[in-house]
Formats: C-alpha cells, structure tokens, sequence
DNA sequence: GCATTGTTGACGAT
DNA sequence: ATCGTCAACAATGC
C-alpha cells in the first residue's frame, strides 16, 4: 500500500530564500517513511543537515551499572540504536543525503550546529517526554531568538495528546474508554496523499563541526559480548518494514488477533508482532501501521479494540496521553493518580528478582528472557510485576520499572510506567485480589516447561510433574535431573500461598487509607502504616510459631 | 445509593 | 472450553 499521509498546506512554505539551510534532528522517528519533520526539511532547502547526536548520558558504558550498558540504558537497547542508525544512514545515502552524528550535551550540539551551518530552520518531531520536553524548551528558546523557523510535529503518535487532554476539559482521560470516546478517529485516517520521498538536498558544507559515521558497540566503549546473549531482534526502519509486512500477510492472524489469549511462553514464534521495539524508536510508523490494519479490517470480520491489534495502538496512545497530562507520572510521591502504598524497601528481594533467582522457574525464566533478549511477552511482563509487587515481593514499582526501563529493547516511558502504575494496582487497575500465581499461570500455557527449560538450562531435565515447583521434587529425582535444589538452583525466595496473602492484606489497608484521607496520603501517615503492618506481621510469626509448639509443653 | 463495567486471576465444576 | 465462585476494587452513569 502507498504511504499516504498529508501536511496542511500551511506547514509547506516552499518559498524559501535560496542558499537556505535545514536541520533535520532525528531522535526518535528513525525512519523515512511517514517522517513530517523530515519532509518539511527537505521542502524548499537548497541544503540538509541531518543530524543525530550522541548523548553521553544516554550512551557513555557505565561500568557500575548492575548490567553492561550505559546508566540509563542496558546494552541491548544501545545496539538496537546504533543498527537503526546505521539504517536510517543508509537510506540516507540513497537518496543523496547521510546521517551526520556528533556527540555531546544535545542542545548545546544543537545550537553550535545551528550557528556553524547558517540554519534558516530546525526540524524535529514532537515529543511529549519530560526529559525532552526541558530539552527542546532550551533548543527552541535558541532557534526563535536567532529568528529560525521551527517546526516539530506530533508524528509518534496517533493522537496528539494535547489536542485529547484539550478536548477533555484539561484533564487526560484516565480510562481507555473515556479515552476512546474522546479520541474518535485520527484526523489523517481518511486522507490518502503519498507523500514518498524520492530525493534530498545535499548536504552542506560542515564547517568546523566534528561529524562522525555512526559509531560501533566498541567504539562507544563497551566489551564485545556473546551474540547468543544479545537479543534475536535487529534495529531500523527496513528491520521494521519487514516484520510489519510479515506479519499483516497473515490476515487471518491479523484479523483474529485478541491480546490476552496469546501464549506468553512461545519464544519460537512469539504470539504477538513484536513490533514494539521499532515503534518505541519511531522505526515504524504508528500511523503507517494503522492504515495498514484498517486496509486488511475493510474486508473482513475482525477484533475490536481494546484486544485487537488496533487496540493495542490506541493503548500506546492512551498511556501517552495520560503520562503527559500527569505531573510525576514516573513516581508515586506527588503523582494525583497513584495510589500511596508502603512498599517494602528490601534490596535483597529486588536483586534475587532481577537477576533470575526467586527460585520460581516462571519467574527467572522470565527474567533471564528480559535480561538476554530485551523483550518477553505482554502477559509474561505480567507475571513478574505482579510478583516482584503487589502479588508477592511487595517492592516498590518504581523499582521494577528502573530494571524494565534499562533491560527492555522497547522500553517506553509513557508505556512502561503506565504498566507498572497498573500492574502493581497503583493506577488504572484495582482488583488486588486477582493475584497471578508463579507456579499455574505458566502452567496453563506450557505444561511441559518448554519455555523454562530454554531459559533456565539448569532445569531442563528437570520432569514435567515438578518444574513449576522444583523445590517439592524428591531428592531421588533432583539428582538424577543434575538440579540440586538450593545448591543448583535457588529455593523459592518466599511461600506464594502466604506471602500473596500478606500482600494482600496491606494492600487492604492501603487502599483504606487512600480512602479515608481522600488520596493525600502524607509520608508520615504511609511511615505509619508501614510500622503497623510490620507489628502485625510479627505477631503473626510469633503466633504462627507457637501454634507449631507440641501441646502440653 | 446502586448497578454496571473493567484488555488478560485461580480454582473447581460441568 | 465455558461457567460460577471466591473476595472484592474504583470509576462511571443513572
């Protein structure tokens, strides 16, 4: 199908001076396609500079990071960058431009830049992220006092969320049907224009600003690791291009498609699209992807959001929407929409989780797909937030959400956030009680272990009767499956049966709180609370221990 | 105030 | 495979 997204005539002043220069600043939006910000660059400019910056912050090896990779993001997730830069490169060159890199604080790389190269206008797609919304605020306050025209378009997203927090009074809807309701139809879903882009100008003179090719994993500092250690999924636009037509050729699929019956443990053939990853990057286009689903949907009977494939877009956009529209969206203090909840603060507890020894094999297969391929499946995500949280662990989401954030080759701080707000039964979802359990859930999809046995070769002899609960496995059978249980592989770190009704009582307790103070629960008031449950559970051991004690002692 | 609804729980009965 | 039960939440709409 043709690309076919259209600019309002206003956005294409094409009577620009001649001698006239753009920059184009790719951040995210790695792609060619459906690129408003890097069409309008191209428009009526003698020359482009097309430009990505290296940010240390982002990218500098951080060797005191808990996995290889920079401080804020895993190795994984670096690499995915780089091969989508090398892509975006490459389609670059054919059409007579390339992708200038530097490196640095980006605004100030920017704003040199701007200078250097006589810019007459900066391009760059709109993003509603806090850490570039401060960004751009320095870069655009530079670009209108020095009198460049700048243009940023909302392109990431279906919907622009201010346009749908406007349209609601101000406020983010806070439930996907509200949203729904709001959001209607995208303003381009019925405006076919092909907007491909067959040529661009060249690129101008550098001047004295330092430009490199995209730099390699070593380059930036990092060891070489082992490729069966790294993801399975390669980066860039033509990656994404290419699974996005693999998986809309089966219309079928496409048309039956209902997120929460997928299989959590194929890893084979993962039962969704993964497409996540190059959407995160802006590799493909949202809006691309969704007139591809409403071509195959015309002729068929199909899913409905929220499960169908279409919904799970408009579930992108809804957390978008509401994580801009929510001061401190990414924390729990001071966020109006999370519920305030005394997390335990128990480092041993997150590190056993993290590095895939709870001693649950559901969970630590889980955790090691995470930590080797930057990617599980959604309902897998699932089960170990609700462990390392409000089913079992009781650890502070925001916790979990850090080691998503850096593993995750699609992490996505409106989405992950959004997830462990509810996830963790902070925001958007409150039934507590609905607890998945590390040892059935997994169970009910792969009751072999399949999955377990690939990701934890430790287990893999283990038999089917014990490899959800290996620690209840005879020693007869632990040593003829070569898994000593407590030496080879861990025990369970707590007692799902207790430790998810403990949670569940605070969790009680919590909400009543939330309750009874109307949601301003103070640090003091949580101090207190946390006291209290602490003091109840003590009771509870010493009572637990004396009903234990022989009677008439 | 009350009924309904909410992307995806576990378990047991049919 | 589909249902009711368990125990039970908040937001929404009337």
């Amino acid at each position: 199908m043709a690309l076919s997204f259209s600019l309002s005539p206003s956005c294409l002043n094409t009577s620009m001076a001649s001698g006239s220069a753009s920059l184009m600043w790719f951040r995210k939006g790695l792609r060619i396609h459906d690129n408003p910000a890097l069409e309008f660059a191209s428009k009526g400019s003698n020359y482009l500079f097309p430009v990505f910056v290296i940010d240390p912050h982002y990218m500098e090896s951080d060797p005191n990071a808990f996995s290889p990779g920079s401080t804020r993001s895993g190795l994984n997730r670096i690499r995915f960058l780089l091969e989508s830069l090398v892509d975006i490169d490459l389609s670059l060159k054919k059409l007579g431009s390339r992708l200038l890199v530097l490196k640095g604080e980006p605004s100030q790389v920017l704003i040199r830049c701007l200078k250097e190269w006589d810019v007459k206008r900066l391009c760059f797609e709109y993003d509603t992220e806090p850490y570039y919304q401060d960004l751009d605020a320095k870069v655009k306050n530079y670009a209108s006092a020095a009198g460049i025209e700048v243009f940023s378009p909302v392109s990431h997203t279906l919907f622009s969320p201010s346009d749908i927090i406007q349209k609601n009074g101000g406020k983010s809807p806070l439930s996907y049907q509200s949203f729904m309701k709001i959001a209607g139809q995208p303003s381009w879903a019925s405006s076919p224009l092909s907007t491909v882009i067959t040529s661009l100008p060249p690129v101008g003179s550098l001047r004295s600003c330092e430009i490199s090719e995209v730099p390699t994993i070593k380059e930036l500092g990092y060891e070489d690791i082992k490729q069966e250690e790294l993801t399975p999924f390669r980066g860039g636009e033509s990656e994404a291009l290419k699974r996005l037509t693999e998986a809309i050729r089966d219309k079928e699929w496409v048309a039956k498609f209902e997120k929460p019956k997928g299989d959590p443990s194929a890893f084979l053939r993962p039962a969704t699209s993964v497409l996540s990853p190059y959407l995160k990057f802006g590799c493909l286009s949202s809006r691309y992807f969704y007139q591809c689903l409403q071509d195959i949907y015309k002729n068929v009977q199909h899913t409905s959001p929220p499960v169908s494939l279409l919904g799970q877009l408009l579930w992108r956009d809804f957390f978008y929407t509401v994580a801009f529209g929510t001061p401190n969206f990414d924390q729990m203090r001071g966020n109006r929409i999370c519920k305030q909840i005394p997390w335990k603060d128990n480092d041993e507890l997150l590190a056993a989780w993290r590095e895939a020894r709870t001693g649950f094999p559901w969970i630590d297969a889980i955790m090691v797909q995470l930590c080797q391929w930057g990617w599980m499946h959604h309902l897998a995500r699932h089960s170990v937030a609700c462990f390392l949280t409000r089913g079992d662990l009781f650890v502070h989401w925001e916790k979990g959400r850090d080691v998503f954030e850096r593993l995750l080759i699609d992490s996505d701080w409106a989405i992950n956030n959004g997830n462990w707000l509810w996830l963790s039964c902070s925001s958007f979802f409150y039934q507590y009680n609905r607890i998945y359990s590390p040892i059935s859930f997994g169970k009910k999809y792969d009751p072999n272990g399949d999955y377990i046995r690939h990701f934890l070769p430790v287990l893999k002899d283990m038999p089917k009767e014990y490899i959800y609960e290996p620690w209840t496995a005879p020693q007869s059978i632990q040593i003829r499956a070569n898994c000593i249980i407590g030496k080879d592989y861990p025990k369970p770190v707590v007692s799902h049966d207790s430790a998810s009704k403990e949670c569940k009582g605070k969790m009680a307790q919590a909400y009543a709180l939330n309750q009874k103070l109307n949601g301003l629960v103070s640090e003091e008031d949580l101090r207190n609370l946390r006291r209290k449950l602490d003091e109840e559970q003590k009771h509870e051991v010493k009572t637990k221990r004396q009903r234990k004690l022989p009677i008439g002692n």
